[in-house]
RNA sequence: GCCCCCGUAGCUCAGUGGAUAGAGCAAUGGAUUCCUAAUCCAUGUGCCGCAUGUUCGAUUCAUGCCGGGGGCACCA
């Protein structure tokens, strides 16, 4: 509707410059945005207004210009009003709209689907969690954001691969064994001072015995070797568990990638030596530096520190090397805003690489206040109490988890009352949006036993109530939220694109009859709500929220 | 000290240059012989933190200030 409008608009230009009522100069493309109150049209353009100056005229006089342009091919466009400073102000026929109507049912479950990513490869890494405990409820904001923007860019056309980046190697893995072995010391009857720096949850007590289970000579074994491998059994078992929690949260990865792996495979040192060469590298003070300060870090940072230990930071360079060798055009990572500081280095890293800075994005997602009724629920990892994502699924489900998360941009923080995430009530947006599935499941089953059943979209355009229009245009405005998400990296505009539509369908029902006396009507009205459902059924589908047929 | 984010209605927040700035909650009153009342309808509220600048036009962009949050490592 949007481009027919446009070429409707551009011919109109083009008529008026050659017909000298315009003179010629350097004008813009026109651009059409959807004004927010319905008496300012269906359709704008600020044209006239942009074009003052290069006609130099008066925008109010251009505009009328145009608008007697259209006039004499008006199309789908039923008037035009100049408003304003010089806005132009396009009403569409009413009927015009039904065209959506039939797109949406045509399409069923590919609408909204467009191809604006060109088969672009690109790989979103999220979660990402240290194998060192379970998920808590702020991973599980890092999991929706992430899945769900995988499914709009993968909905846009994108070759998406999701990924997780196992953090298998280093100090904090060793910890992990120390912790587990030290409990299971406790567990075999002897005294242990166990240190504050250790993980202190008792899911470590729990593992302690079950390593001892699977390995029974643990505690005779000898110190090192007890600890590698109770390292291993921890993470693998931790590991086991962060996968399932996230199955259970509708998470699926194409990939699961080992930072171990790129020592193990010598990619790290084989991307030391790269950038060492290319002079990214240089040594002071006995460690190795990477010179990322060039490309807009605070300061260079250390790659392998004077004691010949690599950093953190040299196998995050290996592993974003990586994923470019592996040919991914665009690579976004998902993480908690404490990685802030982070930002920098890895862009620093990707354009030493020679990659375009636009070619990665780091997605900060801030952090989650847990509440129940209102208060506020105490979370500490140090002491190791904290409330899991698996509690919360356990508690709220998966789907109102998985859309409240969705209700906030991934930059502002965000507020999750337990109770309110399972209140079956109007403070509760996930109902709201899935009760307008049910419903017109409820009004489908109706209509059969009327015997009306839609087999193609009604030919006559007979849905003109206010309330329709409103709801066409809504569906019609659907791929574009769904390209807005992809192009800007914020899922949560679906959210509020199904709150939108969510809130115009309950009212058109309350107002409006569906199956009625009328066959014609009923018809047509019966289209419209199959259309609205599968909207919603879209939208819920890349937010991973089921479409419940009765509630 | 430096960096990032935020500041919009009583509360929680939408709104990436447009017209009279929106929604939910909370408050009050109302709607069900009829497709699910987990719904709807009606009734208010705003120096869009402050200041300057860019612009035909600024809540939106730039700069500075004020206030809130987060982050700074030869840790991971």
């Amino acid at each position: 509707m949007k481009k027919e409008i446009i070429g409707i608009l551009r011919e109109a230009i083009d008529r008026a410059c050659q017909q000298g009522l315009l003179p010629q100069a350097d004008y813009p493309e026109p651009s059409l945005e959807e004004p927010k109150i319905e008496q300012h049209g269906d359709f704008a353009t600020n044209w006239a207004m942009v074009c003052a100056k290069a006609a130099r005229m008066a925008p109010a006089k251009i505009a009328r210009i145009i608008q007697e342009s259209v006039g004499d091919r008006p199309g789908v466009i039923e008037k035009i009003e100049v408003a304003g400073p010089g806005f132009l102000n396009f009403f569409v026929r009413r009927e015009a709209w039904n065209s959506v109507l039939v797109e949406v049912l045509e399409k069923g479950a590919d609408f909204g689907r467009s191809n604006l990513g060109a088969g672009q490869k690109v790989q979103v890494e999220f979660v990402s969690a240290n194998p060192t405990g379970p998920l808590h409820v702020g991973h599980g904001r890092g999991a929706a954001v992430g899945d769900s923007l995988a499914n709009v860019l993968a909905a846009t056309g994108h070759a998406v691969q999701r990924e997780y980046y196992i953090n298998d190697s280093g100090r904090q893995i060793r910890t992990l064994g120390l912790s587990v072995y030290l409990r299971a010391k406790e567990l075999g009857g002897m005294a242990v001072d166990f240190p504050q720096d250790a993980y202190q949850g008792d899911y470590i007590k729990d593992l302690a015995g079950q390593a001892m289970q699977k390995q029974p000579g643990l505690l005779e074994m000898g110190e090192d070797k007890a600890i590698a491998f109770c390292a291993h059994f921890a993470a693998d078992a931790i590991l086991a568990g962060i996968r399932k929690d996230l199955e259970d949260f509708g998470v699926s990865y194409e990939c699961w990638f080992s930072e171990q792996s790129l020592y193990d495979s010598g990619a790290v040192e084989d991307a030391l030596a790269f950038f060492k060469e290319k002079g990214q590298i240089y040594q002071k003070d006995g460690a190795f530096w990477f010179a990322t300060e060039k490309y807009g870090d605070e300061k260079d940072r250390v790659v392998v520190r004077a004691n010949g230990l690599t950093t953190y930071f040299a196998s995050d360079i290996a592993y974003h090397k990586n994923k470019f060798d592996r040919g991914f055009e665009r690579i976004i990572d998902i993480w908690g805003a404490d990685h802030h500081g982070y930002v920098n280095r890895i862009f620093a890293a990707v354009q030493a690489l020679g990659r375009q800075k636009e070619s990665f994005t780091a997605l900060l997602v801030t952090l989650v206040n847990l509440l129940r009724g209102g208060q506020p629920l105490a979370m500490s990892t140090r002491s190791g109490e904290f409330v899991t994502l698996k509690e919360v699924v356990d508690e709220v489900g998966k789907d109102a988890a998985r859309f409240l998360f969705l209700t906030r941009h991934h930059d502002s923080p965000l507020d999750f009352d337990l109770e309110l995430a399972k209140e079956k009530s109007n403070d509760n947006p996930v109902f709201y949006v899935q009760y307008v599935y049910a419903r017109i499941c409820s009004i489908e089953k109706k209509a059969a036993q009327e015997g009306l059943i839609i087999v193609s979209p009604p030919e006559k355009a007979l849905l003109t109530e206010v309330e329709e229009v409103r709801l066409l245009k809504s569906l019609a405005r659907y791929p574009q939220v769904l390209e807005s998400a992809a192009r800007l990296l914020e899922p949560h505009r679906i959210t509020f694109h199904l709150l939108e539509l969510a809130a115009l369908f309950h009212a058109y029902y309350n107002k409006h009859r569906v199956v009625g006396e009328e066959k014609e009507l009923s018809y047509a009205r019966l289209a419209l709500v199959l259309a609205v459902r599968q909207v919603i059924k879209n939208g819920l589908g890349i937010l991973c929220v089921s479409s419940p047929e009765s509630m």
